[in-house]
DNA sequence: AGACTAAGTTCGAAATCCGAACTCAGTAGT
DNA sequence: ACTACTGAGTTCGGATTTCGAACTTAGTCT
């Protein structure tokens, strides 16, 4: 396996839409069925002004989208959209780095292949040659 | 496949170390093969004040660890730990994400499998299964 | 001596973030 | 019809972070 091309604005390019304290934070609260102003709110404890700036930042890359769920009081919710989801696997891998290298590593998430039971490994697989 | 157990404390965990603007970049540039003070400033334009908190924050934390590389003026490098180098699948995610789904998508980076020129796929893999 | 290198520090100005209180539209209870 | 409540925001002043630019320190090179 061997780098190729600059991966020069591509890392900057995703932390531009989900690079600060809060946007990462908001797309697991997404994941885990949040979807409401005032429980990302409380979930999380952001502040109510930059939770109105980030989801409107994040509606305008496309992670979120704004979604109006009732119509006597005109109400919004916010969804994770196809691109949203896809940054699971991000996830999953700061996940696991803090279970194998954070010192205070006091969690036990695991993900597991449901067909056998045995804990999931994420590695780079190659389609064609059948090997990692 | 399925998840268990509540990644809760798990990301935050995580982000409390490399969870900023920049710690990530930080990591992007070692990985790159920066290890000097001014290179890394040159190289991601960060302040200066700020450079000297991540840096030593990051060292708090086992991703980067600073080592003395010349005497007559004495002088530190940052390299890149073993932890530091486990956090590239994490990277490798976020490029992915922003050349699928990032509207100014540019990029062309790929991974390739030397053995064969395949671009290469993240995915879950079961080592006991030997399937994905 | 004078210029240069490299890793930081110091400083005041600018941008962000924060909590708490407020708005707005509508609903529910008395 | 008055009051209380809900939920998605907005407004505000103060605290925290970040910034760029200039400075420091120790030692080398000419």
């Amino acid at each position: 396996m061997n780098q190729q091309g600059q991966s020069g604005a591509a890392i900057e390019e995703t932390l531009r839409v989900v690079g600060d304290r809060w946007s990462i934070l908001l797309v697991r609260a997404g994941l885990r069925g949040i979807r409401r102003f005032d429980d990302f709110c409380d979930d999380l404890g952001i502040a109510r002004p930059v939770l109105t700036e980030r989801l409107r930042r994040l509606v305008k890359f496309g992670v979120f989208e704004r979604v109006k769920y009732q119509d006597k009081p005109v109400r919004y919710e916010y969804r994770l959209t196809e691109a949203g989801l896809a940054l699971s696997p991000a996830l999953v891998a700061l996940v696991r780095w803090s279970e194998e290298y954070s010192q205070e590593a006091a969690s036990e998430t695991t993900l597991v292949h449901a067909p056998c039971g045995t804990e999931l490994e994420q590695a780079f697989w190659c389609r064609s040659c059948q090997t990692t």
